[in-house]
DNA sequence: TTATAACTTGAATGACCACTCAATAACAGT
DNA sequence: ACTGTTATTGAGTGGTCATTCAAGTTATAA
């Protein structure tokens, strides 16, 4: 009946990540977005709707990518602690590598920050996938504290909001450029502050 | 000889702070910059010589009037880790309080994600003041151990970085303005990490 | 009072912003 | 090959961006 769409929804999507992530939204022009996903403003447009549906679409994309990388990498722990520790210092290090990601900072936090009194709209967002993956972390701490991993007493939407907070700290760091050698060691210390919840010492 | 200023310096600045931290760099526009100092475009760039300028010079009172803070807060307290866990503590009630301060987040850290990848000169100096404000929390740190409050093993330019990524965190949290109660636990929680590395438990 | 220096004003500038739409191109069904 | 449908194109839209500067205003010095 027609013709074929020439571009692939979830490969621009992947492309604006990128550009977003690095620039937040009011950085990145429609300029800067067309040839980012080699697309003119006239197919954007229809496919996305706007420069907000496309970022919106963008940082959904983001969340869903980074809430699968987090279960990817606690199936190859037996400990959940274990697990969370070790994410944790796995984020120190890719935060100390050097040109890998577009940004070392969260793009859920950057986008909150950035739009909190600019974009209401789009802080929402950020707050409903934060309020998403606190939920998560906390599902993950109480299976933690049931398993006997950690202290009976544990609050585990409290211990999650800690760990959220770790996150976004670690990452804010990162975007310092620091040397490698002192991210690890941040992210050491911040997993060693689950060692305070455990049950055995 | 001739004419007065008719702004006082200071006084634009602090108000230029109050709408740069609220918005950003690129979220805030000369004809908002021109409504919040109530000064024509003429007198803000004889007087700043530019946006940058004028954010720039904003940031910096922003850090000195933050360390000043800092400083007052910790004079209250005989015990330098106290002081310290108070003054997470205080950060955590003033992100629960509602409509106080222009944004719950730290105006460095805002500057510093949105600028890393848009603005060098910005991600420069937010960087160069969190080093000062990084290498200040360690002479704290670092004085304190002297005075036998922390285990005499401990890395104080390491905790330094681990009390500024908490910082970092707590603030960031804040914008998603949780319950009051919820800030103030985390406050707690953070202020905890620092006896893990007190002398006496 | 007058001359002069300092400061303020706001309309004007060109560049860039997000966005639109008529024209064109590429397919599928006949 | 022809037709109908859908996708792509890119010059063009009005608006806003940061910035400038000639003209006007206000104070001080002579």
């Amino acid at each position: 009946m027609a013709r074929h769409a020439r571009y692939d929804r979830k490969t621009a999507l992947e492309k604006a990540v990128g550009l977003f992530w690095a620039k937040g939204y009011h950085g990145s022009s429609m300029k800067q977005i067309e040839q980012a996903l080699d697309m003119r403003p006239g197919s954007i447009y229809a496919t996305f709707g706007s420069k907000d549906g496309l970022f919106s679409e963008a940082l959904a994309a983001y969340a869903e990518q980074g809430g699968r990388e987090l279960a990817v990498h606690l199936k190859g722990f037996d400990s959940i602690v274990e697990g969370l520790q070790d994410y944790l210092r796995g984020i120190a290090c890719t935060c100390g590598d050097k040109g890998a990601a577009p940004s070392r900072a969260c793009m859920i936090v950057k986008t909150l920050l950035e739009s909190s009194n600019t974009h209401p709209a789009l802080a929402d967002q950020a707050n409903s996938i934060l309020s998403a993956i606190e939920q998560s972390i906390a599902g993950l701490v109480e299976q933690a504290r049931v398993n006997g991993e950690l202290v009976q007493s544990t609050d585990s939407q409290r211990l999650a909001r800690l760990l959220q907070a770790q996150i976004m700290g670690l990452r804010s760091m990162g975007e310092r450029k620091l040397d490698p050698q002192i991210m690890r060691d941040l992210g050491d210390d911040m997993a060693a502050i689950l060692d305070g919840y455990r049950t055995q010492h």
